[in-house]
DNA sequence: GCCTTTCCGATGCAACTGCAATGTCACCGG
DNA sequence: CCGGTGACATTGCAGTTGCATCGGAAAGGC
């Protein structure tokens, strides 16, 4: 067999490329030549590991669903053995909100890939399942006497936090402060 | 002087129609020629009126900004005298919430504009002055002892109910649930 | 040593982009 | 009635886009 190269480390590699071109000049400055040049490879290469534009964003789409599923688990893990649901749900939360300059980039991918699948659906079942999921594990959380419509709120709540954090509408602090003051209106 | 034509009337019909491609096919999809196309003009007229295609997409910023005022103003006006704080805030945000088919598009001009303006944030400003005077509004109505925490947790929580109402996340009936839920907390 | 298979850089192409320049026509004050 | 001014349409241009294609380089098995 000739030649042998980590097939997903080359993909991450550009993906990590694309994503900080998305991240400073927006989803629509992602091309095949600015991606290329961002991760230092030619053009050919990107084409070699990605047929075509959509594969690659797709696949930048996954990437940036894996990442911040990682950011959950790793804030939860050190947390200890069994928080108080209350403490679980702020650290997750926390965790999943572009809070310092680092996930603010994130975020702004992700906002991108927001406005993108609300135009290509094809694109969006996964995120649906995202949510899904998080919605079920929030009501199971959250104190009895709260239905559903809790857990939908507290997510709505978090994205949008994260998109008035983006917007540079909210602080930080503003943000957090809200989010606890929501958890104790739940929690109270 | 010569031909005379409303200006004004010419510029939102050019925003119209890109309002329009945007709205199905995504902001990176607006270009003069196809702005031009879906509003029956020549390509030239647009640049008539726009000299650059930064200033239509500003143009086009502000006319979603206007609508979304317009749409509030005549839900509360709908009202009666002094409706109850609850009944009003619910019904503002009914009013900004993507429920329908209709204001679906509308919707989803706004989310790509939100990330259109997070990478541009000289546009920002604008959307700044927006939220921040809606909190401020929210903060007067809502019951005394809520600080300005309860308010932009509300405004989060509208616009996170309206994303994952684009993305299909959530139906009307959930995204209403949620915010009655909400209310019911605020207002408990 | 060779050969096959994978890798990947280079080039080309048709379509598209924003924008400038130029042209044509309608209108209206004089 | 006529000259000029504003309202458009057309065309051209340089640059970029996604994608297909070709060619060589590299590397392991025989």
């Amino acid at each position: 067999m000739p030649k042998k190269v980590d097939h997903q480390q080359r993909r991450t590699l550009i993906a990590d490329a694309l994503m900080r071109v998305a991240a400073d000049q927006g989803l629509e400055a992602v091309s095949l030549r600015h991606v290329a040049t961002a991760a230092g490879v030619s053009a050919g290469m990107v084409q070699h590991y990605f047929r075509t534009k959509d594969e690659m964003m797709a696949f930048a789409l996954s990437v940036v669903r894996e990442r911040s599923q990682i950011r959950v688990t790793e804030a939860v893990a050190g947390l200890g053995e069994n928080p108080s649901p209350r403490l679980l749900l702020r650290t997750m939360i926390a965790a999943l909100l572009p809070l310092d300059e680092h996930t603010r980039d994130d975020g702004r991918v992700a906002l991108a890939f927001l406005a993108y699948t609300a135009v290509r659906p094809s694109a969006a079942s996964r995120l649906r399942e995202d949510t899904a999921q998080l919605t079920a594990f929030i009501a199971g959380v959250l104190p009895d006497g709260r239905g559903d419509a809790a857990a939908t709120g507290l997510l709505a709540l978090m994205e949008g936090l994260g998109v008035h954090l983006l917007g540079g509408q909210y602080t930080a602090e503003q943000a957090l402060t809200a989010l606890d003051a929501h958890l104790d209106l739940l929690f109270g």
